[in-house]
DNA sequence: TAGAAACCTTGGAGCCGCTACAGTGTCAAA
DNA sequence: TTTGACACTGTAGCGGCTCCAAGGTTTCTA
């Protein structure tokens, strides 16, 4: 399979491809006697494995662990879910500081009375107040 | 002001304050003697206004937009709104992926029954089975 | 048989918003 | 006088790609 091929399969981009096995996360493919990469089945399903595990956001760090696991199953992987855990406490985190950041948005468009002058804009106030240390709509108290 | 009084003053890093003026964010201040920045309160007002606007997790081109409506406050600001909408856009779509990918973490984190022999782990059976295409956990349908 | 188009290769730069150096200079207090 | 804290410039690194240049190979079409 030319890496192409690979791409098409998995819908990662050429480049992307080529940059993961840069990175250790892809093992190097046969070459052909031009020079062309020639992946195996194993590189398809490696590769969507790895895609997966960064639909799930996870840093490729983490997804480099995940496949030592999967290379070594007789491991003891009591740190997978740990690391599961680890991913899924990110996400709330930066779950948590998007909500207060989509009603501090909120607030602040609020404050468009549609004037759009920029000496009378309220967006435009509202951050300057900000500046001046004034309590502002965005972020109260 | 020195620079490290303007970063106490905003709690802004130093490195960071330095990189605003190379970016053209922040005015180049006047130099002392010795060629130390020497700021004065209006640098402190416009490096407020920079966080305020970065709390709201805007892109720096963006707020250079909006310091280019303060500079001017003459020039009408109809696209201040867009700008606070656009960003909003952005928010609230990474709020709804992230969303999704907690489910799908949470989904994947009860897939581990306490097992953690490799070969036997939930997780990366699952994870794996994502790689052959079966219905999975995390992204299911 | 020529040439164009589509593929492949490598290496390096660019993106964002910092952050962290290295190497050097300046100043104030003990 | 020496120490320590500050300042300066310039460059490199982070993650996860993405894009580009400059070249080689293969396949299709005229």
């Amino acid at each position: 399979m030319q890496i192409k091929e690979l791409a098409l399969a998995t819908g990662v981009d050429v480049e992307t491809i080529r940059y993961y096995e840069k990175q250790g996360l892809m093992p190097a493919p046969a070459r052909r006697d031009n020079g062309y990469r020639d992946y195996a089945v194993a590189h398809l399903e490696r590769l969507s494995f790895i895609r997966h595990c960064r639909a799930l956001d996870m840093p490729l760090g983490d997804v480099n662990r995940l496949l030592g696991f999967v290379d070594k199953p007789d491991r003891n992987c009591g740190d997978v879910d740990l690391l599961v855990d680890d991913q899924l406490a990110r996400v709330r985190a930066r779950l948590k500081s998007m909500r207060a950041l989509e009603k501090q948005l909120l607030r602040l468009r609020a404050r468009c009375l549609g004037s759009h002058e920029g000496a009378h804009c309220g967006i435009l106030e509202e951050l300057v107040s900000a500046a001046h240390g004034e309590s502002c709509a965005c972020h109260p108290g």
